[in-house]
DNA sequence: AAAAAACGCAACCGCGGAATC
DNA sequence: CGATTCCGCGGTTGCGTTTTT
């Protein structure tokens, strides 16, 4: 004969696992707890208590923004700021995540973005800057202004890479054809590794797996073997060097070349020059 | 003219660091 | 001091558009 659910044995401590230890937390009387109690209840309560993933998916409106979204996003961040990422959205009206609110913002929708295509000397300057600092793309968008990350990243990665260096690149479908053909070689090779200990060095990760599936020879930073240096370093050295503003930079960059970096090299020797 | 391939860009995802509790 | 939360970054993907076959 068959239960009812209501009555089953599952049902009833799911319910009280997890009810028990919310009444105690929600009457705030956590404290009052003994040790036993603690010791029952905590890994409960801190199951509901982990941090919610960043969009709740239900619900959330995802993919390209309508002009009616940016409207309330821009009209909102106009009249309050952006404090709180993760509250706008709620407090804004937005059926988006506080991730997708930023993003758009930064990337589209603040002020003093440039639209349209990158000119010669934003392209030799990305280039030049590449070399200096590899794909630390916020870095290199703060030497060119209204430009972004993002925009930055993109031209990189479709144009400017293959101008430097076309035989390297394959296109896009049969870099992940052949992105699929080895990650299926490492699965087969992971499974046919009977033991944990033999597949312990052999766990990759999404990206560390993409770069050796696209035969990409940069280091897990992108920089090619160059140093890792402090921001702040750069800021500091450029405005000593004369050059108070970002275009400035981009200028001197282009004019002078590699020389220009050089020398700030040998000035960040002297002092200064942050650990690594 | 239609299908396939390539391109370009906006947006998403996951991670790591900083701030806060 | 550890746990939690939030933000920003870089890698990656999805998809509309353009070009090629």
């Amino acid at each position: 004969m068959k239960l009812p659910k209501l009555l089953s044995l599952s049902f009833i401590s799911t319910r009280l696992s997890v009810s028990i230890p919310l009444f105690f937390y929600y009457i705030n009387s956590l404290q009052a707890m003994d040790g036993l109690q603690k010791l029952l209840f905590l890994p409960f309560i801190r199951a509901k208590m982990v941090r919610a993933p960043c969009c709740e998916k239900a619900g959330l409106n995802k993919g390209q923004w309508t002009p009616e979204e940016d409207q309330i996003l821009v009209s909102y961040i106009q009249k309050y700021g952006h404090e709180n990422w993760r509250a706008l959205p709620k407090e804004a009206g937005l059926l988006r995540c506080g991730k997708s609110c930023r993003l758009r913002w930064i990337n589209y929708l603040r002020p003093g973005i440039k639209r349209g295509n990158f000119t010669k000397e934003e392209e030799d300057a990305i280039i030049s800057l590449h070399q200096m600092l590899g794909n630390r793309w916020s870095a290199i968008a703060m030497m060119l202004p209204g430009r972004t990350d993002n925009e930055i990243k993109n031209v990189w990665n479709t144009h400017l890479k293959k101008r430097l260096n076309p035989n390297q690149i394959l296109p896009k479908s049969k870099r992940r054809m052949q992105r699929e053909d080895n990650l299926n070689s490492i699965m087969e090779f992971s499974s046919a590794s009977a033991s944990p200990e033999s597949c312990s060095d052999f766990s990759f990760s999404s990206s560390e797996s993409s770069n050796v599936a696209e035969g990409d020879s940069h280091n897990a930073s992108g920089n090619d073997g160059v140093e890792e240096i402090d921001e702040s370093f750069w800021t500091e050295t450029l405005s000593m060097n004369g050059c108070d503003s970002p275009l400035m930079v981009a200028d001197s960059l282009i004019e002078e070349d590699m020389s220009f970096w050089l020398r700030i090299f040998e000035a960040g020797e002297l002092e200064g020059f942050p650990e690594i």
